[in-house]
DNA sequence: GCTTTGAGTTACTTATAGTAACCAACTTCA
DNA sequence: TGAAGTTGGTTACTATAAGTAACTCAAAGC
């Protein structure tokens, strides 16, 4: 009733947290330097839709990740084939074909940011309603 | 065995996810929507920062999460106030004291991003890995 | 030859992040 | 008296990243 639902976190659990978020590997904590490259909206629609596309093509991901330019789709791309995350196949015919396709590192990722997904459609109208609410408190 | 990774997740969990990414209310996804704002690396630390430091005023925020400059910390807590994931408890004393705490909506949300800091430190070595092989391969 | 095709580049504009200096108003110390 | 320190910010500016639109390549089809 009272209970807070941190509290439902074990302890241990938000301890290591906190002991991973003051480790520093060359300057950085593993936290931020993953996040520095990969906490973008692009590289996380991206990772979510190859999740259960399979392995489309250029196009064919950039029609479903919706809003995305060219552009700004091979850059990310490119981001997250560095990082390992996906790798990029390509046949050398005319027209160019390229597929794209989850690693098991990046299918790894996946399934935290399922989770991320399901929060966000889960809380929409939750999120929607304290920001009508803010900005009605900070109008002058 | 030669099983992949994604296999683990249920269909049905990936088949929801998919309605959701398809889904457009007022125009855009709410994963989509929700990751305009959310989706920095700064938004990111500081839930994380927040979920194990109870509620932390400004500057003691400000040293946790490495890094973070006073306007860019400023920014981040109005957007996530705005969001209804933080609040802001301002006590009118001179110099100002100021205490920022994750709202119920807050902790819900950082229980999957403790998934994210989790896996990002999980994996530190692999993506390390995989950028060197990557600029190897790529250099001219 | 002119057009289409897929997967990008390139050049350019706008938005966001980052840096450094400044502020308010009260307390402490000299 | 008056200079310096305190906290939680702003403001003005620069650097980096995102977004937009036009262009490219090499072959195939008309």
């Amino acid at each position: 009733m009272g209970v807070t639902i941190t509290e439902n976190q074990p302890v241990e659990r938000r301890k290591k947290i906190a002991k991973i978020l003051e480790e520093k590997a060359n300057g950085l904590c593993p936290v931020h330097d993953f996040l520095i490259h990969f906490a973008n909206k692009w590289s996380m629609l991206v990772v979510l839709n190859l999740g259960y596309a399979g392995s489309p093509r250029f196009n064919e991901l950039k029609s479903r990740v919706s809003g995305i330019s060219q552009r700004m789709l091979t850059v990310t791309l490119r981001s997250l084939e560095e990082d390992g995350l996906v790798t990029r196949q390509l046949y050398p015919e005319i027209p160019p074909r390229v597929e794209y396709q989850l690693t098991p590192l990046g299918k790894s990722l996946l399934d935290v940011m399922m989770g991320l997904g399901e929060w966000a459609a889960k809380h929409e109208a939750e999120i929607a309603k304290a920001r009508k609410k803010f900005r009605s408190r900070h109008a002058d």
